[in-house]
RNA sequence: GGGCCCGUAGCUUAGCAUGGAUAGGGCACUUGCCUCCUAAGCAAGGUUUCCCCGGUUCAAAUCCGGGCGGGCCCGCCA
């Protein structure tokens, strides 16, 4: 028996064994063989293929197929010699090779165990410091399905940025100032409202609060003063205005909290506009913007006393009507983009933190989630190599506008390290969600959990009678949640999600309880088997092709979250982040443990393949577990 | 006027970056499988104009050009 070989990757390693003996043989760099490397459509045609025929096919003036034969006779040796591959073989113009199903399966089998937890976890990218800014709803009404999206896909990038290694801060952005405020507190104060006695959840009650006070400001100019009088009263940081808005915004985000935690979803940092506001951070900015030729105060035109960044000479904005996009007011206030433009250098450390921090709240999860204020620890935060901000791809050009600028102001570096992560919106069939018409209601992802939870109680009770009320609530709160979050996580962000109960609710075939279900029941086989593994079994058994499946889909998960990372490529309009991949990796992961649970009997084989059997069981179990966690699934023992 | 995204079976979706073997799933529908580790499962059942036209190529769902249909964006607003 030889030694056992060592890896994290297992998937890669064999990939590299593959191509080096192709380097060998067609006499091309592996760089460019990398590329001519493919996985065959049906694993009977091999495992791993290669169509560098194709690519020789002109230089040699021969036919591909007669390329691949001569360079599968050439390799057949070699491949002989190496344990893990079994032979090679050729279809056409195809070079397939085939591994050794019981050596690969000694290889992942054996490596996986030792790593157990850390399995797919690598560290490409160590030393890397991700700022991952989302959800950034404002704090006056309750998330609808649509924000979840946006939660789930920051929540589920910040995991697997650490998968890679990267040190990761989770950070929302609070808008505490904006109209939506001034509006609710105008309507709390004149009805003379007492939160502290309103007993529904309270980011719910402003909701409803808010879609009232729509309609009536909106034929009602007098209200309309007031509100403006209001927002203008809110900078005064000692007016009764500003202590009624601040223990409505800070409820109402207590509110909202409850939800992400629902979700599994938990920050490190708030940052409140009000602190952007009032912490001096804009004057420094501003005061650096000043210094470049590109940003100016305009001296006439429609514009004129207001500083300006000048896009005239940027291909991308050409088109805009006026190229003069105005961060600054002529009555010296800033718009929202001089405020992100300010916010994105405070993210890199071109501005010094000048922030506070204070504990917000003590979170679901243990830890304790900080808010900037005025008084507070100094923590000297910003200073992020890269960063990501999650945002619908309805601002594609408000962000571009921003990494521009910062550009413009010569920060390449960090213009090139701002991602925008942009998804498409949730809506209905026939309506989007709005919270000044209130198309939200009965649509909130405190609505879509609570009935997810529901329906999931309802099959645990069916399949589990006996077990307690806690049980039952616990695993249907883990497998509805579990179902949200997968719902989200595996449509492309890129294309719009028309939510449908049936849809979000069919816990059957390509959702989050399949997923569950299959760690649960290769947790129940290992239970029953008592026995612990010796770490003796002699792992070449598994060789049979639902065996064999299992273990290659097992040995790619390492490469799955890599591929991930490598696609985030920041393009002009944004930066594509598949979490599509992974939740299809997941889903197929599961599929083929289905598959051999039932071609498979491990506690009735016998005893040899029974001790091999568990062992994929186990490997199975620890690779299906780190998957869920890093897409945020709750992981079912029992359910 | 310009830009971005989407168009794949009744519905929904993967694949498109980096062209390659018979375009993969799921839902719904039909049938079979629990004296056997949980049936939220497994097995079987499908000529789908991959929106259209043209081009490049040995090879196009994938790349290029031109259309069509749907969504979004281009304010001293918030």
């Amino acid at each position: 028996m030889s030694p056992t070989p060592q890896t994290n990757n297992p998937w890669n390693v064999t990939t590299d064994l593959v191509i080096q003996l192709l380097v060998k043989a067609a006499s091309i760099d592996s760089e460019t063989v990398r590329k001519y490397i493919e996985i065959p459509p049906d694993p009977d045609l091999g495992d791993i293929a290669s169509t560098v025929s194709f690519l020789l096919a002109k230089k040699l003036k021969k036919s591909p197929a007669v390329i691949a034969t001569e360079i599968a006779q050439s390799l057949e040796k070699e491949v002989k010699k190496e344990p893990m591959l079994d032979r090679v073989q050729t279809k056409g113009p195809y070079i397939n090779f085939f591994f050794d199903s019981g050596e690969f399966a000694r290889l992942v089998v054996s490596a996986i165990a030792k790593l157990d937890y850390r399995y797919g976890m690598t560290e490409e990218f160590k030393g890397t410091r991700a700022l991952i800014e989302s959800p950034a709803v404002n704090p006056s009404k309750p998330w609808h399905i649509g924000h979840a999206r946006n939660a789930i896909l920051g929540d589920t990038l910040a995991n697997i940025l650490e998968a890679v290694g990267c040190e990761v801060v989770r950070i929302d952005y609070i808008n505490d100032l904006g109209l939506q405020i001034a509006q609710l507190t105008w309507k709390i104060m004149h009805d003379d409202v007492d939160l502290a006695e309103v007993d529904e959840k309270m980011d719910h009650f402003l909701g409803h609060l808010y879609v009232e006070v729509q309609k009536i400001a909106e034929n009602d100019s007098d209200v309309e003063n007031k509100i403006r009088e209001i927002t203008r009263r809110l900078e005064d940081l000692s007016s009764e205005e500003a202590k009624r808005s601040a223990e409505m915004v800070t409820l109402c985000l207590k509110a909202q909290c409850q939800t992400a935690y629902r979700l599994g979803i938990y920050k490190n940092y708030q940052v409140w506009e009000s602190s952007i506001a009032h912490s001096g951070l804009l004057q420094t900015a501003k005061d650096l913007m000043l210094q470049t030729e590109n940003i100016l105060t305009l001296t006439e035109g429609e514009k004129k006393g207001c500083i300006v960044a000048d896009l005239a000479a940027i291909e991308e904005f050409k088109d805009m009507k006026d190229p003069h996009k105005v961060l600054f007011r002529s009555d010296g206030t800033r718009t929202y983009t001089g405020a992100d433009v300010a916010f994105q250098m405070w993210k890199f450390g071109i501005i010094k933190d000048t922030f506070h921090y204070g504990v917000f709240e003590e979170q679901a999860n243990g830890e304790d989630v900080y808010r900037t204020a005025l008084d507070g620890a100094d923590r000297n935060l910003g200073r992020f190599d890269v960063v990501y901000n999650v945002i619908a791809s309805a601002q594609a050009h408000p962000q571009r506008l921003i990494y521009t600028i910062l550009d413009l102001l010569g920060h390449r570096k960090q213009s090139l390290n701002s991602h925008h992560v942009a998804y498409e919106f949730v809506g209905l069939e026939d309506a989007d969600f709005s919270g000044r018409k209130g198309t939200w209601i009965g649509y909130s992802t405190d609505d879509v959990l609570d009935k997810a939870t529901e329906l999931a109680k309802e099959e645990v009770a069916k399949r589990n009678p006996d077990e307690s009320d806690e049980f039952k609530e616990t695993v249907g709160a883990k497998v509805g949640t579990g179902a949200v979050r997968y719902f989200m996580l595996k449509a492309s962000p890129d294309r719009k999600i028309t939510f449908r109960w049936e849809e979000a609710l069919d816990f059957n075939g390509d959702a989050a309880p399949y997923l569950q279900y299959s760690f649960a029941r290769a947790q129940r086989i290992l239970e029953k088997a008592r026995t612990k593994p010796a770490g003796t079994a002699e792992l070449t058994l598994l060789s049979s092709e639902a065996e064999f499946a299992l273990v290659k889909a097992i040995a790619k998960f390492p490469e799955e979250i890599l591929e991930v990372v490598r696609g985030l490529k920041k393009d002009v309009w944004g930066t594509s982040f598949s979490s599509n991949k992974i939740a299809g990796y997941c889903y197929e992961l599961a599929t083929l443990f289905s598959k051999f649970y039932d071609s498979c009997p491990v506690l009735k084989a016998e005893a040899a393949t029974r001790a091999a059997r568990l062992e994929l069981v186990i490997a199975f179990r620890i690779t299906m577990g780190n998957c869920l966690r890093v897409l945020g699934i709750p992981v079912v023992e029992r359910m």
